[in-house]
This record gives structure tokens, C-alpha cells and sequence, in this order.
DNA sequence: TTGTAAGCGTTATCAG
DNA sequence: CTGATAACGCTTACAA
């Protein structure tokens, strides 16, 4: 019932001032003047009734509201979204502003009607963010406001973007490997050509190319993005004669596949097969064993770099120059999975499958 | 840049009425008698200049801002979270509303700036959501303000809560491997005693006991929550003589560790053994092979529940008789780690133990 | 150095 | 049936 309750008035009444003072030293009006002694008065006086100002009657006097939106397809159901909207929170508060958020479920009509309520609350910008790196075509309802993408590109080349940087980390897979001493790698990449695809692809095999020619036998195989599409390329890439000793998964779960694959055959991780997923997924890479080296995805980084750019974009009310495109890097999180290839990690080295132990 | 530009005196100018007709008719005001000819040209003009009313302006005349905040100590880092804040969403949109999100991170002074911000945006009222099922107190800034809370009990009885219904889901999972035909039994609990481990594990004996007295050989044993807590509690339940046929686990994370155990012993999933978790965890449940039974917590209908609640709160603004208190119950999801005992699982036929093999 | 008054876009009261 | 007018709580020219 209490709600924010005492009004600028009270405080006017209580300082024996006029609300116009109230709001002159409460904001710290440049270019007023106020004594000293009026001054500490009205301070006196809000601290004492402990006012607070009321933000939607200021935001309908000044245009601005200080509040964004983080709209997603489905920035509320995957584990990775929680973090940019914590990077995009925690960026807000500092600028005193707080935060909508809204999960669309890819459901256009959904989209469409929240927005326009957010409009309607004269929210002062959007982040537009997509749960996997795509690119993504703005809803017409957002055009004319300061918009920034996040975890994806944008169709519309006006507005600002910010996305995992792919190739680098495909290149610092590589590099975990190559340096652990693996030679004989292979990567089981999405089957989806989407960009992070295509991205790990490019800077992996770049990488493997720029370490010397010739020197790196490298396979590189598509499944299903999942735990069951990364059991059977494991089974196919280590089952046969050559296999490597190194494997770059495109993601964490599909690694948890691969893990399976590995001990079905028989093959211990790091000892025999060394394994790199990408995402290091909560509850996956910290929760298989043995713990998985992984690349992260820096969601919260681009939740707050997004934030930071949308506050600059809303403060400056005319985009200015062309639009700020930026990848961020991932760190490398290195745990378990990886050590350097074993001495006897020839065919004659394998350990008995285990699907053949029952028939031993 | 062109937000929502027009306002009720553009339309009422081009509907040739006063605002007070144009509010009336869109508002629909009870009582108020309109020409249906008016009406008719208060309509059209609106929807052609794409008229919205301003949530700001509205609001501060009906003291009403249609806007809900859900506060919560890991809000956004969860994978659960993501669910609530949906369920939320949901029942929020059906009333016009839209919700702020605000994560904590447990400490208190993120808390209070955040729910000052929210109060000064005049907000209608908060769901105050836990990441894990415990007992909470509110924060002071709070009282007076519609509150529910979240995946918790409330210190103070006077304010709505809603849990899971541990107890069920304890019994449920019992159920689950009773029907299966299992008759040795063991339960790996949280070594924390927190409502959901009390809950669970009274669920699951009591169902037991209602099963037959004497009919059912159970252990309970306990263990940290993880993976790693699970597979230690797994080596230990499943190495012994008599070990059980089903085993219960307190949540999907320790069935894990109890997966990788049962490998390492040599135990195939479910022939040998079968497993039930709980929390039907994403990627976790649904990844690991064979794919886990589990019992579901109702997270979504947890954020609709106190969402609709929270409405009602807001609407009857006097509390009316005591508050509700609700236990939701989570649906059994029936996956591949579950089936029948089968015959030869007396110790003679047990598989070679995995960790034996190199030795053989 | 401070105050008056207008205005942000609505809705509510009351009169016509 | 319809329309002035005040009010919600604040900021900001402009005056004093």
C-alpha cells in the first residue's frame, strides 16, 4: 500500500521551498544557483521523508524513461540467456535503468503484442537478442527505436551487433590440441551450416594450416548438434584404424556423445582420446567426467557490451557514423579432457571395447 | 525515433470530439452513453493513425502502471529460471502487463537499488522467486506491495507462496519403481537438509511403507548434490552385496554420477539397474544414454500460479482471509533408465567391472 | 537565488 | 449523450 508515496510537494513544503528548488537540487541543475543553506534544507527534508522521486511522471515530462527491453526468441528458456541478460542488467543499473524482458518463443504475434506494450512504456531502447548465433530481420514495430543485437548479425545494416567470435575460437581449439602435441585431430562439426558452424570450421583448420603444412592430419565430419549425434560421429571417427587422438566437438553436448562413444570403445579420456567441446555448458562441462575443456561463449560480455552500446546509441539521439559491429572472444576453460597423446595410443594400445565384454 | 507519436488529442482533432469521448469510447467506460455513431468515428480515427495510449500517462492518473517485476536471487542463471519467468510472462501479457527481471545474485544491496528503481516506475506488484526451494524472507522495501513468492515459503504468513510438491514427487519416484517391479530400493539424497531432500525422501519411504510393510528392502543414503556426489554415493550403493535394482536420486545431476558409477561397476542402465531422477534438468535428462526417468518440477506453472495470484492481489487491493499457500505437483516424464529387475541380477551376473578390464 | 506556470498524455469528476 | 477542467508528479522556460 506504502507505495512511493511522498511527492516532490511534501518535500517543498517541508524545506519551505518551492518544488522547483526541490527538483533544482535533486538533480543538480546546472547552471543553478542555490545557497548552500537551501540546499542542505531540501536534502534534509527528502532524506527525512525519505523521498523518492516518482520515475513515470518524470519519464512522461522528459521523453526518456530509463528503461530498456531485452526481447528474445528464447532468452528465457536456454541456459545461456540467463547470462546476457545478466550482463545487460548489471550495465543498467548503473545508468539507473532497469529492465524488460520478454521471450517471444519465436512466435511473431507474441512479439508483435509485447512490444507494443513496451512502446507504450516509452521504453527507451531494445535489446534484440537471438538464443543462437543467426542472423535475424527486426520486427517493423522497432524501427525509429535504438535497437541492438545481440548474439547474432542483423539483416538491417544501420543497427549495431555483437556475436561470439567463431573463428578464434575454432582456432583456439586447435591451439589447445596442437599444443597439448596432438597430431592426428578431427572436429565433428553441426550439420547446420549456420555461421558458428562455419565460423569453428574456418579458424580450426586455419589454425592447423598456419601451424605447418602437412604437419597435422585433420578429419572433419557433420552430425546432429546433440548428445546422439555426437555418440555416433564418436563412434565412426574413433572406431576405425588412424583415429585421432584429438577431437574438437562443435558443442559441449555433442562432446557428451563423444564421451560415450569413447568409452563404449574402450578408449579412456584424456589418456587415449583427447576431447575440446565449445559453450562450456553449466551442469555439462563442469558435470561429465572427466571434466571437459571447452571453449566459453562470452554471453554475459556481449549482454553488457550490447547495453552499453544501446545507452550510447539512446544518448546520442542520432546514429552517428556507421554502425559498431563486434565479435567478442570466448576464453579457453581448460579442465580434464585433454593431455598429451599416449605413447601406445596405436590400434595395439586400445583397451578391450567395452560392448564386447559381456562375450569375452 | 517515431515512438508511440500519437496521442488522444490527434485522434479526438480527427474524430471531431473532445479526448474525454475518445477515452470514453476506447476505454469503454461502463455507464457512459455514446452514439454508436461517434463511437464508430472515435474508432476509426484511432486505428488510422495507429493510435496507442501512453502506459506512462495512464498510469500516472489511474495509479495503475500494468507492470509486474520479478525479483529473484539467481533469476537469470538458472536453467530453471527461465521457465518461471515464462509462466509469468504468460498470464501477464493475458492482463495487458509486461514483467521487469531482476536478479540479485544474493546480495542485498543489488536487491534494494533494484527494487528502488522498480517502485519509482510504480510497478503493481513482485514475484519474489527463489533458485532453489527453501524458506525466504522479504525485503523490507517490499511490505506494503502485492508480493508472491516463488519456489519458496515466506517467513511471514500473510504473503502467497508456491513450492513443488516434494512429498509427491518423492512418492511418485517411488511408485515409478514399484510398478517397475523392483523390490530393493535406495534413495541417494542431498546431504543438505533443505525442503526438497526432507520432502522427497518422506514421498518415497512413506509410499514404500504404504506399499506393504516388510515388502520392500530401501536404503538411504546421502550425498552432495552433484555429479560428483552422485557417483561416489553410486560406487558405494551399487558395489555391495544385495545392491538395490532401482535406485532413487535426488536430482538429475546426481543420477548422472550414479550413470558414470554404474559403468564403472560393470552395471548396465536399466538391465542391471534402474535409475530415477528429478528435476527433468535440460540436456542433462533428456542427453545422457540411456535418456533418465524423471519427476518434473513445475516451474512454469509455478510462475503462472503466483502470476495469476499476484493479479488477483493487485486487483482485490485489500489481502481478503489468509493467504495461499500451494504445493504444485511435476509430471513423471517416462524415459529409457527404468525397467523391469531382470533375473541374473544376483551378483553371479554381473559384468566385469569396467576399472578390472586393463588388469585382466 | 528562487518561484510561477505550463506541459508531458491520460483519466475522472462533474456540468451541460 | 458529450465536453470542460482538474489532477496524476514531475521538469523546465521564464520571471522575479
Amino acid at each position: 500500500m506504502a507505495q512511493s508515496r511522498v511527492t516532490i510537494k511534501e518535500v517543498a513544503a517541508a524545506a519551505g521551498v518551492s518544488t522547483t528548488t526541490v527538483s533544482h537540487v535533486l538533480n543538480d541543475v546546472p547552471g543553478k544557483r542555490i545557497s548552500s543553506d537551501t540546499r542542505a534544507r531540501v536534502f534534509a527534508a527528502a532524506d527525512r521523508l525519505g523521498y523518492a522521486p516518482n520515475a513515470l511522471a518524470r519519464s512522461l515530462r522528459t521523453q526518456r524513461s530509463n528503461t530498456i527491453a531485452i526481447v528474445g526468441d528464447e532468452i528465457a528458456t536456454t541456459p545461456f540467456a540467463g547470462k546476457i541478460i545478466l550482463g545487460a542488467q548489471d550495465v543498467a543499473l548503473r545508468r539507473d535503468s532497469v529492465v524488460f524482458v520478454v521471450n517471444t518463443g519465436y512466435r511473431r504475434d507474441v512479439e508483435a503484442r509485447e512490444i507494443e506494450e513496451l512502446l507504450r512504456r516509452q521504453i527507451d531502447g531494445v535489446l534484440y537478442a537471438s538464443m543462437y548465433h543467426r542472423e535475424v530481420e527486426l520486427p517493423p514495430a522497432l524501427s525509429g527505436l535504438p535497437t541492438v543485437v545481440v548474439n547474432a548479425s542483423c539483416t538491417d545494416e544501420r543497427v549495431p551487433w555483437v556475436t561470439p567470435e567463431e573463428v578464434a575460437g575454432g582456432a583456439d581449439a586447435a591451439a589447445v590440441l596442437l599444443d597439448a602435441g596432438h597430431r592426428r585431430l578431427a572436429f565433428i562439426n553441426d550439420v547446420d551450416p549456420v555461421p558458428a558452424a562455419i565460423g569453428r570450421e574456418r579458424g580450426f583448420l586455419r589454425a592447423i594450416e598456419d601451424f605447418g603444412p602437412g604437419q597435422v592430419d585433420v578429419t572433419v565430419l557433420t552430425a546432429e548438434s546433440g548428445p546422439e549425434g555426437g555418440y555416433h560421429a564418436g563412434l565412426q571417427v574413433l572406431g576405425g584404424e588412424g583415429r585421432p587422438t584429438g577431437v574438437f566437438c562443435f558443442n559441449d553436448r555433442m562432446a557428451m556423445g563423444v564421451y560415450r562413444a569413447a568409452y563404449e570403445l574402450g578408449l579412456r579420456i584424456p589418456t587415449d582420446v583427447s576431447i575440446v567441446g565449445f559453450d562450456n555448458q553449466d551442469f555439462i562441462a563442469d558435470g561429465i567426467a572427466p571434466s571437459l575443456t571447452t571453449i566459453e561463449l562470452p554471453h554475459y560480455e556481449m549482454g553488457a557490451w550490447a547495453a552499453d552500446r544501446l545507452f550510447d546509441l539512446i544518448a546520442a539521439n542520432a546514429p552517428e557514423g556507421a554502425a559498431p559491429h563486434t565479435r567478442l572472444r570466448g576464453p579457453v576453460i581448460h579442465r580434464n579432457s585433454v593431455a598429451p597423446p599416449s605413447q601406445a595410443s596405436s590400434p595395439g594400445g586400445w583397451h578391450q571395447p567395452a560392448d564386447r565384454r559381456g562375450n569375452a
